[in-house]
DNA sequence: AGCTATTAATTAGCAAGCTAATACATAGTG
DNA sequence: CACTATGTATTAGCTTGCTAATTAATAGCT
């Protein structure tokens, strides 16, 4: 009890913002951000097209958050709403050729930061420390979900 | 070249969020969030206060965004701000015996959260996913600015 | 000494996350 | 069948990052 925990969040919240800064420094001249990319690449997976709310919990974002983004998307020009046939509350989002066109163009820029990131690390080390970022995120999705039911 | 690299700036960034969102509503009954309750961190390491760039350089924020977190705080009567003797550009931050005081009262609730996060995961392992996520904040660190350098 | 360049803090405005509240559709229950 | 529950998308408004532009002060050079 005596070792103090490291600061986890302070090191991962300062790693994020400044991965996220360049990455959208990268992108601008494609018109792009970091957030618009990941939607993208999510669609991109698919073909029947994605209930908003589901694309929502892909990228990890709220419902709020994703309605402006795909807004912006279809805006662009890149995206495109269509009606539910079974379900008149749903919206499925697909990606147009020109979406598919500009994700393809635009894939090479995440990538080469990507490479400039880690090509002088330990693959191993990165997957060691891949998982359990992924283990402490689904640790802290259990404990905000376990508070939201101990509020009801 | 044919063993694609893992997206690591999208599981940091989620996990960063989801971080960041609990432990704000941890604190928000104390009247803070994780980004003032750091920079009060930050403060009580020092005596003589400090200049409002230097603070800024330390949370690893930039200017604007910590003249504002400043004006919050100091209107909370957490934080002080003081003119330099030397230097008439330069503002000294100091706590103020309530920052102290509310600095103490909620420590416990980030190390509570570390805690929570922690506890079931190898100390061996956190410490080497700390060193790799501090290695690359390093890296992408010179990236920019090599970045805002060739600009010029 | 005077002029230019740099540096510190600030203001203004944008981006993308969040929660709370609304509108509408479906499901479930008496 | 009617009425309440739940579920989906949306709107409104807050927070905290960011960059660009301003203001004031210092440093450096000739």
């Amino acid at each position: 009890m005596t070792d103090a925990l490291p600061n986890v969040g302070r090191q991962v919240g300062l790693l994020a913002r400044l991965w996220r800064t360049e990455l959208d420094n990268r992108l601008r001249p494609h018109g792009l951000s970091q957030a618009r990319w990941l939607l993208l690449l999510h669609l991109a997976d698919d073909d029947t097209g994605l209930a908003q709310l589901d694309l929502a919990v892909l990228a990890g974002v709220t419902g709020p958050t994703l309605v402006r983004q795909i807004d912006q998307l279809e805006t662009a020009g890149f995206v495109q709403r269509r009606e539910d046939d079974n379900d008149r509350r749903v919206k499925r989002v697909t990606l147009t050729t020109a979406g598919r066109a500009k994700l393809e163009d635009v894939d090479q820029v995440a990538s080469a930061l990507r490479a400039d990131m880690l090509t002088d690390s330990d693959p191993k080390e990165i997957e060691a420390m891949m998982a359990l970022l992924a283990k402490l995120t689904r640790r802290i999705e259990t404990l905000s979900s376990a508070e939201a039911k101990g509020a009801a």
